[in-house]
RNA sequence: GGCCCCAUGGUGUAAUAGGUUAACACAUCACCCUUUCAAGGUGGAGAGUACGGGUUCGAUCCCCGUUGGGGUCACCA
């Protein structure tokens, strides 16, 4: 029995696209339910795309999400290293491997002179492939040119008219015909690897058993089935993962929205919500489960219950996991996050104790979708209401509604440390005294507390805002609003 | 355009040995609960499974074609 490895192999272009979240989960997932490794490998061999810091922001990205990898270039492992930029010595040698059994060949054209044959059979409307050229320099020549130090790259030499089928393990059997592969690049002038070389390389030395990955890649997939037969390696099964889709059903892209996982996480999203809305995104269980931890998920997931079809990333889904999986955290938890919250808000500079911010958290709950809500909803339980909704004033305030208040504030200040039921009674005595039904009285209070018309249970507030706040915000209502 | 992939309500999915009034969730609407707003509950609207053939007693499900959508065609991954 093989061991079964599988990987991550990121390209550090900045951050961390949703779609690479999704591919890295069912990676892991995989890994987990099977008893195998979770792989993180970095693929920065293209230095046109070089990003300074990149490859360290998507690492902590990545752990942010809580998808711990078995091996990766910060987490050593008997396959290292796991970043290609250090593995160059290792392509370049394959690379030889091929030339030696005429399965590459070195090529010499200038970018002029391909860019004009893509002209030229644009214009025809032919396939644009390299036309093999180089393959009639002799081997004299090719050396000549070699020691004159011509930049060369080094081509796959791909037969004619062979088919070449492929077994996926979410698309079944997939035929592709050799004439319409290009005699891919292998190896750069600037002596880095092409992805096609690097990937197939690495997933044979690092043990690789399944290949996991995006969509995108199903054309690439006949050039690396060459690549595993001509260098006469075992070929890794393979899995493409449908692509995460714009609403307009196009590739999910920068342009239509937020892709980068750091924007969800700046945005106050729970990892757990991320993680649990992506999964959902080409998978799902026979009964349609929709909540999973990502202990659940593991425990559930199967790689044959994968769909074929792109899926359309739903925000308004993402915001109701949000909100149930913030629901389900604890007191304590939810606490903590509002804390920090709190200090980078606008408020910061005024002392609350996390006694105070447990109760708003409580009182709050169902209310809020995200942690930075108990603020911006509910800014009134850290400052006095600065105005007043016009449509709820218009609607609820009385001529008497001044007077009750201050009625009502007497009663409360004759008691020494009054409970939320104390708030209760008080009202719904008052209100039998002056004859008035409780709404038309309890709806002024929210107002004069809140400076809005709608928040958490109305005694809920008082009694958390506590004696005092109460009674100035009654006075200052009754001061400032005039009808 | 060539090649490859895909196709169930607006969105994500279920219906996997072909037989269901085509199910669930999000979103949406209404009602209930209620001091407001939420949450929760109930119900509604929304697809006859892209279309056309075929196989079959019977197709969402199998086969073929069409249409539509997507991906890919670099010294980028």
């Amino acid at each position: 029995m093989n061991e079964i490895r599988v990987r991550f192999a990121p390209s550090p272009t900045g951050y961390l696209h949703v779609g690479g979240l999704r591919t890295a989960l069912y990676n892991y997932l995989f890994a987990k339910k099977n008893g195998g490794k979770f792989i993180l490998r970095i693929e920065d061999t293209d230095r046109t795309r070089y990003v300074e810091g990149a490859a360290e922001q998507l690492l902590d990205t990545l752990k942010w999400t809580g998808l711990e990898y078995d091996e990766g270039p910060d987490k050593a492992g008997d396959f290292g290293p796991y970043t290609q930029s250090e593995r160059l010595d290792i392509y370049k040698k394959y690379a030889l491997e091929l030339i030696e059994k005429g399965k590459a060949y070195y090529a010499f054209d200038t970018p002029e002179r391909l860019q004009e044959l893509r002209d030229y059979q644009y214009a025809n409307k032919l396939q644009p492939k390299y036309d093999k050229l180089a393959l009639n320099l002799t081997k004299e020549e090719v050396n000549e040119k070699l020691k004159a130090g011509e930049p060369y790259v080094i081509r796959l030499n791909v037969p004619e008219n062979e088919r070449i089928i492929a077994k996926d393990l979410v698309r079944g059997l997939v035929e592709f015909n050799t004439d319409i592969i290009d005699d891919q690049v292998l190896m750069k002038s600037d002596g880095f690897p092409t992805y096609h070389l690097a990937n197939v390389v690495d997933d044979h030395l690092m043990g690789i058993s399944h290949v996991i990955r995006g969509e995108e890649w199903l054309s690439s997939l006949p050039k690396h089935i060459l690549l595993y037969q001509y260098f006469g390696w075992e070929i890794p099964e393979f899995a493409h993962l449908p692509l995460l889709l714009n609403p307009d059903k196009s590739k999910l892209s920068k342009r239509q929205g937020d892709v980068a996982v750091e924007d969800y996480k700046n945005k106050g999203y729970l990892k757990e919500a991320l993680v649990n809305f992506v999964a959902l995104l080409g998978w799902s269980t026979s009964d349609n489960r929709e909540m999973f931890s990502l202990e659940e998920l593991v425990e559930e997931f199967s790689i044959d219950r994968v769909h074929k079809s792109g899926a359309v990333f739903n925000i308004e889904k993402l915001n109701w996991l949000n909100a149930e999986h913030l629901r389900k955290k604890s007191n304590e938890e939810l606490t903590n996050m509002l804390r920090s919250e709190y200090d980078k808000s606008r408020f910061a500079e005024i002392e609350v104790s996390d006694k105070y911010l447990s109760q708003v958290v409580e009182a709050m709950r169902e209310r809020v979708s995200f942690v930075n809500e108990y603020i911006e909803k509910s800014p009134y339980f850290f400052e006095r209401p600065t105005e007043y909704d016009q449509a709820v004033l218009q609607k609820r305030w009385k001529e008497d509604s001044s007077a009750f208040l201050k009625a009502y504030a007497d009663k409360i200040s004759e008691i020494e440390n009054p409970t939320k039921e104390d708030y209760d009674h008080i009202l719904h005595q008052l209100a039998e005294e002056w004859q008035v039904g409780i709404g038309k009285v309890i709806h002024p209070l929210r107002l004069a507390l809140s400076g809005v018309g709608i928040g958490p249970g109305m005694f809920d507030l008082a009694f958390i805002l506590g004696k005092n706040e109460v009674i100035a915000r009654i006075n200052l209502a009754i001061e400032k609003i005039k009808i």
